[in-house]
RNA sequence: GGCCCCUUCGUCUAUCGGCUAGGACAUCUGGUUCUCAUCCAGGCAAGAGGAGUUCGACUCUCCUAGGGGCUGCCA
């Protein structure tokens, strides 16, 4: 028989509708059956449902695929297009007409037009259930569920069918996806025991709500994987963040290597209610996995990012870069705030905080300091970091560079906030240090 | 309205009948320090409400309240 199925080897799927963006909540599905199918040695397959021709533009697939190989969720066996299947899904309509599961009726639709729709005959009677692996037991009585449409009057498969259909075609053993398909299971078990197919395991997955409980949508800050990317968020940290929103390993580890994640994973210690997403921790995490980075990897993506500042790059010597990436990475929480941070050291052109001069040049005697250590800097001898800060700490004698240190700080960056100052002077160098410390003393 | 599901600190969560309810983020305090950050030490903060079962209930049962999902010729 064609429907028979092996249930020896763990077949999960993601199954996404291609609309050009990819929701975190429908990602998070994708992680977890990517880590179900990892942890049991079994096949995680991508089933693009791209029968909305409107939206399934080849665009929108390749944005699909590339924030999945963004967050290293690889797939097993050939892509998997449902718009190739549905001859067979028709096939399979003719046979449920043919045994009585399903009948043609005309219908009104929504939208005022009338037509012929197939109709899947529902069980009138009796008790539908199934153990869902996070939710435990589900049962619905059959006369809560009317019969659905399966096939559209201009002949289309809907949704139930192909779905349930391509599951058997795929030899899908556990079906892992959001908590909006749950009343949709009922159904869909029946088709499949409609078909003599054997009913794959269920995994509901709670959805990913805001601060007021509804639905995570676009309204609430970023919720596109490509936003995430954009805004500098490390895959590693995302992909650790949502996992950790539903599923916990029993202990206190929270920072798992991917490696550990697939190791742990277990579906039956999925949660059954929905998380509220939390962007002060993920940016607290990928701040964590920012610090994992090897330092030569950093120090690329700086030069990456200060190009983007000023193009070509002024020549710098290595350990200029090393010097100035290990400042940075410590404190920077999201990679796309490293353009900014150092924008100062390379462009004269650099947005000055308003509120930082307020409180720490426009103040009486201000103009003296900046006035007198440009020149004591001017008679440095080695332009480094400690000569600079002893200097410093020699004027303040012993009472805290405080008074010292903030009207340099703003009057050389713009900012009130950075990398260690004498660091920051070392880097911009005596020449630009002393300029822009005389055209600050000048301005006041 | 009907059906299904959920309910521990502000947030993510641990607890599978013994709890002085633990951890993390956030927040606050102190230390380190030139700012920010890191790092270290510490503080605040929770079982929706009500019955029942039990020697004992956050854990089991029921009811109530609140929240969510579904109720399409969408997926």
């Amino acid at each position: 028989m064609i429907y028979s199925n092996n249930m020896t080897d763990t077949r999960v799927r993601f199954a996404p509708s291609p609309t050009g963006k990819v929701h975190i909540g429908n990602i998070r599905a994708a992680i977890y059956n990517w880590l179900y199918a990892r942890h049991t040695g079994g096949k995680f397959i991508l089933r693009v449902e791209d029968t909305d021709l409107e939206r399934s533009t080849p665009e929108a697939i390749r944005v699909l695929m590339e924030a999945m190989e963004w967050l290293g969720l690889d797939w097993d066996e050939e892509v998997f297009y449902q718009t190739k299947n549905v001859k067979r899904h028709l096939e399979v309509v003719d046979r449920l007409l043919a045994s009585g599961h399903a009948y043609k009726v005309e219908k009104t639709s929504r939208e005022g037009k009338t037509g012929i729709v197939t109709m899947f005959k529902m069980p009138k009677e009796g008790v539908i259930e199934f153990d869902d692996i996070v939710k435990g037991r589900m049962s619905k009585k059959a006369e809560d569920i009317p019969d659905f449409a399966i096939v559209r009057s201009d002949g289309s498969p809907i949704f139930h069918i192909a779905n349930v259909v391509d599951d058997i075609d795929q030899r899908i053993t556990h079906i892992i996806r959001g908590d909006d398909h749950v009343e949709n299971t009922f159904k869909h078990i029946c088709i499949f025991k409609a078909l003599g197919a054997e009913v794959p395991k269920y995994a509901h997955l709670s959805m990913i709500v805001n601060q007021q409980g509804k639905p995570y949508s676009k309204r609430d800050g970023a919720a596109f994987v490509g936003e995430f990317r954009e805004s500098g968020y490390l895959p590693e940290a995302l992909f650790n963040y949502l996992l950790l929103l539903g599923w916990n390993p029993g202990d206190e580890r929270e920072i798992l290597s991917r490696d550990e994640m697939v190791g742990l994973f277990d579906l039956a210690k999925v949660h059954v209610t929905a998380a509220k997403f939390d962007i002060k921790k993920l940016l607290w995490m990928n701040g964590e996995y920012i610090k994992k980075i090897p330092q030569e990897k950093f120090v690329e993506e700086v030069k990456r990012q200060a190009a983007m500042v000023v193009s070509p790059l002024p020549k710098r010597d290595g350990d200029w870069w090393n010097y100035l990436a290990a400042q940075l990475q410590v404190r920077t929480k999201m990679m796309g705030d490293i353009k900014e941070g150092v924008r100062y050291l390379f462009t004269d052109d650099y947005p000055v905080d308003e509120k930082a001069v307020e409180k720490r040049l426009k103040k009486p005697g201000v103009k003296e300091i900046l006035e007198d250590l440009a020149a004591r800097f001017g008679k440095v001898e080695d332009w480094s970091a400690a000569p600079l800060e002893e200097l410093v700490k020699g004027l303040s004698q012993g009472n805290g560079m405080g008074p010292w240190v903030h009207p340099i700080r703003v009057a050389v960056s713009g900012r009130g906030e950075g990398i260690g100052l004498f660091e920051m002077l070392q880097l911009l160098g005596r020449e630009k240090t002393l300029e822009r410390l005389e055209r600050a003393a000048k301005s006041l």
